[in-house]
DNA sequence: CGATGGGTTTCATTAGGTGAAACCACGTTT
DNA sequence: AAACGTGGTTTCACCTAATGAAACCCATCG
C-alpha cells in the first residue's frame, strides 16, 4: 500500500522511495510483481520507478536470477550518515568502554516517528552473543530502550503512539504509563525475554538541553547472564554512562 | 547540474537521487540553496523533493542548524546491502587473513559505472595504516585497482573512459593502454603514490565466469612499507588469494 | 496447446511537478 | 531607520511528465 502523500512533497519520488524500502528488511532479492503487489502500485509504474532507482544506482539487477536487489548508491552514502551524526561520533567510544567492562553488546537507539532504530552497536566478544544490526527499527511500546526513549519523551509521543493501530490490543495502556513513570524514577530500565526469547536488556536514557531523551543507550545479551546482580550493575554502568554523555552533549 | 534523463524513467525521481548523492562525498550538511545551486535547480523544487525525502526519513534537519543531513532510513538499508551481496560474504573472510597476514589494509573494489567503488575494507592494525572508507567512489585511470579492473574488462568500457571529459589530459592514452596489457600478463597491478602522495598498493582481479573482472582485491599502506621485496611478496599472497576467490565464485 | 507469471513497451489522459514570483525572517550594511 | 542580501516557505498558472491500462514478449508448466 503506497503511502499518504503529505504535503508539499512529490508523490513520484515517494513512492520510488518507498520500494527502496521495500528491501530494509530481510528481503534482499526482489522481482517487479512482487514490489508492485508490495506497494500496490501498478507493474508499469513500477517498472519506471525501479529504472530511476538503476540509473543512479541505487538498485540493481542481479546478473543471473535477473532479480532487483540494492545498489552501491546505497554504500556511498553510509559512511556519511555516522559523519554527520554528532551523537555516535561522541558515543561511540564509551561503547566501547562499557563492552569491555561489562563483556555484553551495547546498543545506541534513536527516535524515529513512532518507533527506534539502533544506530550503532559494539557487539560482545563471547562465543554467545546478542547480534545486533546498525539500521534495524523497533516498536517503543517493547523492550528497555524502547521505553527509556518514551519515559523522556513527550506526552504527544505516547499519546500519538498509544492510539495508532500498532499497539497490541493486550497491551494495558495505564500498566504501561506506570512502567514509564517507573523508569523516570529509577532512572533506568530493564527487560526480560520482553522482546525476544531468550534475550535481556537494560537501558539509560541520554539527553539533551531540555531534558528529552536524545539516545537510548542499552546492554543486551543472553537472559542466563542477566542475573539479578549482574542487572543491578549493569543498571549503574549504564545509568552512569548514559548521565555522563548527557553532560557531554550540553557542552 | 541535474544529469541528463534516461528513457523509461521518472524525472522527479532522478532529481531526488541526485539530491541525495549530494552526501555521498564529505559534505554532511546542507543548506537548500547549497543544493539548489549543485544540482541546478529552482529552489521551490528542491524545496519540494527534501520534503519527499524528509517524509521517508532519507534526510534530516538538524535541530540547531536546520540544515539538511542524512536520515536514519538510509541505515535501516545498509546492512541489507552486503547481505544481499554474494561477492563480499564470500571475500570478507579472506580478507580478514590478509590483513593478518601481511599486516596492511585489504579493500574490496567493484566496478560502477566508469569509476570504481570500495564495498569492502578490513583495516591494518598498525598505527600508521591506511584509512579505507568503505562506500568512496575513486576513478579507474589511476590506482593498482583502476588498472586491474579495466584490464580484465570490455574495450568498451575502456574507450568509454578514455573519451570521457575526465580522462585527464596528460595521461597517454597509449601508455596506458600498454600498462594494461603488463597488468595482464602478471595478473596483478602495483601503485606507488600514483593515487596519493604517500601511499601505495597492490591490486589482482577476481573473476567471474566470462573471465571478466568481478571485483578488485588489493593491499595498500603506507609507501616506506612497500619496499620492492614486500610489494613481491604482497603480490604472490593477493594474487594468490583473487585465483582461489575465482573458482570460489564459478561454483 | 493454453494458462500463468514475470517483465517490457506503447498510448491516451490528466493532474501532478515545475519555475517564477511573492513572501517571511534574520542579519548586515549604509 | 531603511535597504539589502541570504536562506527558506508558500502560492499559482501552466503544460508536460507521470500514470494506469492494455498489449506484447518470453519462459515455464500442466
Amino acid at each position: 500500500m503506497a503511502g499518504e502523500q503529505e504535503k508539499g512533497t512529490v508523490r513520484a519520488v515517494e513512492r520510488a522511495l518507498d520500494i527502496l524500502l521495500c528491501f530494509a528488511g530481510s528481503e534482499t532479492e526482489l522481482g517487479l510483481s512482487d514490489i508492485a503487489k508490495r506497494i500496490g502500485l501498478h507493474k508499469s509504474t513500477v517498472h519506471r520507478l525501479l529504472a530511476s532507482l538503476e540509473s543512479k544506482g541505487f538498485i540493481r539487477r542481479h546478473p543471473q536470477t535477473e532479480k532487483y536487489r540494492l545498489g552501491w548508491s546505497v554504500l556511498e552514502l553510509v559512511s556519511n550518515v555516522y559523519q554527520s551524526d554528532d551523537l555516535s561520533s561522541i558515543v561511540s567510544p564509551e561503547m566501547t568502554r562499557l563492552r569491555d567492562l561489562l563483556g555484553e553488546t551495547i546498543s545506541l537507539y534513536v527516535l524515529s516517528g513512532i518507533e527506534r532504530i539502533r544506530i550503532q552497536a559494539i557487539e560482545s566478544k563471547q562465543p554467545v552473543r546478542r547480534v545486533a544490526n546498525v539500521g534495524r527499527r523497533l516498536p517503543l511500546y517493547v523492550g528497555a530502550s524502547g521505553k527509556v526513549l518514551l519515559a523522556y519523551s513527550s506526552e504527544e509521543l505516547l499519546e500519538e503512539l498509544m492510539t495508532d493501530s500498532s499497539w497490541p490490543p493486550e497491551l494495558s495502556r495505564d500498566e504501561f504509563r506506570h512502567a514509564l513513570q517507573q523508569v523516570r524514577e529509577s532512572g533506568y530500565a530493564v527487560s526480560i525475554e520482553e522482546r525476544e526469547p531468550g534475550a535481556a536488556a537494560v537501558a539509560a536514557p541520554i539527553r539533551g538541553r531540555n531534558g528529552e531523551a536524545v539516545a537510548a543507550l542499552s546492554i543486551s545479551g543472553p537472559v542466563d547472564r542477566f542475573t539479578p546482580e549482574a542487572v543491578e550493575r549493569f543498571a549503574q554502568e549504564v545509568r552512569k554512562s548514559a548521565e555522563m554523555l548527557t553532560k557531554m552533549l550540553s557542552h
